[in-house]
DNA sequence: TTGTACGCGTTATCAA
DNA sequence: TTGATAACGCGTACAA
């Protein structure tokens, strides 16, 4: 059993109050007594206890984390930025994972919840409605980040993909590509679709008719088999440019072109969307749109930090960069 | 403010004792009144407090894990292990940053202890000793994954250097190759020393006397440099095939491989170590030594459970495995 | 079958 | 300047 005020209180042959006052040097303990049992407290090893704290003050200074598998590197980088803000802070994280199943993502928030967590933070969530009703019950913040639901619910931070769709279709057209192409992703359907409109956008502001046979969305298991047959149906479709949902669908691309005997970029321009670590490392280097994950991370515990402070926020959309290494080239 | 037994109670008309049993199904309470607060709370939407519970219990149902960063995504993966065992045995996880920093592992172990956690699991500790005396003040269970000091310290999971690295190397014999280089890591001191003990091992068991102008630990900051300038030092040496400390510094090779035009694995066989997804994304995909990420963790929780329940637990040392791609190749 | 009283560790109020 | 007491939410020994 740790240390407690009492046992002090014993040794220091002092009310358990004053040890508790001279802890945290209140300023009616006379400064002899105050130092005496400051240094018996931190002979004998104590620790306050965050739990009996917590039960009094209300606040656990505690947050919930969900993310759908740390098996994703993404949502992991969003949880870098949460704790480096919340550690700062003075806030702890709890750190579960949903593994994309609405029921488990309840389960984890109701324990989140009988443990009093003040806020929770949710990545990539599914099921963004139903937390309307669930906030009515426990009360706290809860904040969304990159949501995979429409609809306008509580707090959230997330990026623009309109802007960012549209930076990486500009970022083809300015290299001369006419016939550009999208491999979307099924299973995110919001992201999926704001990135088709900032796709058109980008293709209408530059006077291209929209061919719809240049828009694709397989239907595979993974997002790398997702952009392997991406590549068969718009090679068909002749396009000179892909553009791909993420990363992983891009590298995918990348593989079936090498299986194919395609050069990249020389024969055919990839495009990701993430900027995930491996972007860096395969063949050929890839162009890709940047999303700020740790700063998404960063922006969502400040926002549950200014909730927690009463201060109203606003939700956020940031925007993404554009990253150009060595996957993209002018049309030939 | 949420629902307490106390409002239960005073809704139902009994007191807070009642609806305490009710709502574990006691057998002393009748089956009316305990169908009917359960069904009170349920409406109300009462949610037991886990920190009153805690504090009377003394226990926290919690556990703290302490990595070295988010960013790195190898003990990310040990951390979906832990939390895995740890959601389905009732426990949740703290997790938190050290940035290899030993100060601020303290002052997150520090942390931990006000929570009052139930046991904390630390990845690729850098000051396994020092938990040690620490260990006497907070006293719970303490386990280390694969941990970077010297020493027999607290309760440990670790992958099996040495056997990983013969491994490694029996693989590249056995392709015939008798000039292997190592490029080993600087910064982590005891996997590294226990890699080349591997190394050594496999090749005087082939017979072939140790060249110490094969083992090079380039000093550069990070490992895909030290992989790269590993390359080097290893082709002056003439080296057919190499073994890298990890997957990032064998990318580092391939990298400096393409840039120098040396074809791999033709001219040159090239290895990692940890498999980590990367590998198989890169150009040729990585033939490397499999480290069971996921499993380290499982096992660590779980040794954690067993150590909350007064088992006595023996420390666990796992096997890697081979994982054959295309980046080594018989010596021509 | 139900209720009263106490304690878990801490802080705040009030009194001395 | 210090101490006794109550309270946070819950579980339990004991009493009724």
């Amino acid at each position: 059993m740790p240390i407690t005020i009492k046992d002090i209180a014993k040794a220091a042959g002092v009310s358990h109050t004053t040890v508790s006052r001279a802890l945290k040097g209140h300023a009616a303990i006379s400064p002899q007594t105050t130092a005496r049992i400051q240094a018996l407290a931190e002979e004998m090893g104590y620790t306050p206890s965050a739990v009996a704290q917590s039960l009094l003050s209300q606040r656990t200074q505690t947050i919930g984390m969900i993310i759908t598998t740390t098996a994703d590197p993404f949502p992991v980088n969003i949880v870098g930025g949460v704790e480096e803000v919340a550690q700062a802070a003075g806030y702890s994280v709890f750190l579960s994972s949903s593994h994309n199943n609405p029921r488990q993502e309840m389960a984890v928030v109701e324990t989140f919840h009988r443990r009093r967590v003040d806020a929770i933070i949710v990545s990539s969530s599914r099921l963004g409605s139903v937390y309307r009703s669930e906030l009515d019950q426990i009360q706290i913040p809860i904040v969304l980040v990159n949501n995979q639901e429409e609809g306008e619910y509580l707090h959230s931070v997330a990026v623009d993909d309109v802007q960012g769709a549209r930076l990486a279709v500009e970022h083809l057209l300015q290299l001369g590509h006419r016939r550009i192409g999208y491999v979307g992703a099924v299973n995110r359907p919001k992201s999926n679709r704001r990135r088709i409109v900032g796709y058109q956008a980008a293709l209408e502001a530059a006077g291209i008719p929209i061919d719809p046979s240049l828009v694709v969305a397989p239907v595979e298991e993974t997002d790398v088999d997702q952009g392997k047959k991406g590549v068969d149906y718009l090679l068909d479709a002749n396009a000179t440019a892909i553009f791909c949902y993420n990363d992983l669908t891009a590298i995918g691309a990348l593989m079936e072109c090498r299986r194919r005997n395609i050069a990249v970029p020389q024969q055919l321009s990839v495009m990701g969307f993430d900027d995930i670590e491996i972007a860096t490392y395969v063949t050929p280097p890839l162009t890709t749109i940047h999303q700020p994950r740790s700063r998404l991370g960063k922006l969502a515990m400040q926002m549950v930090l200014d909730l927690l402070d009463g201060k109203s926020v606003q939700d956020k959309v940031l925007n993404c960069n554009l990253v150009t290494r060595q996957s993209t080239a002018d049309l030939a």
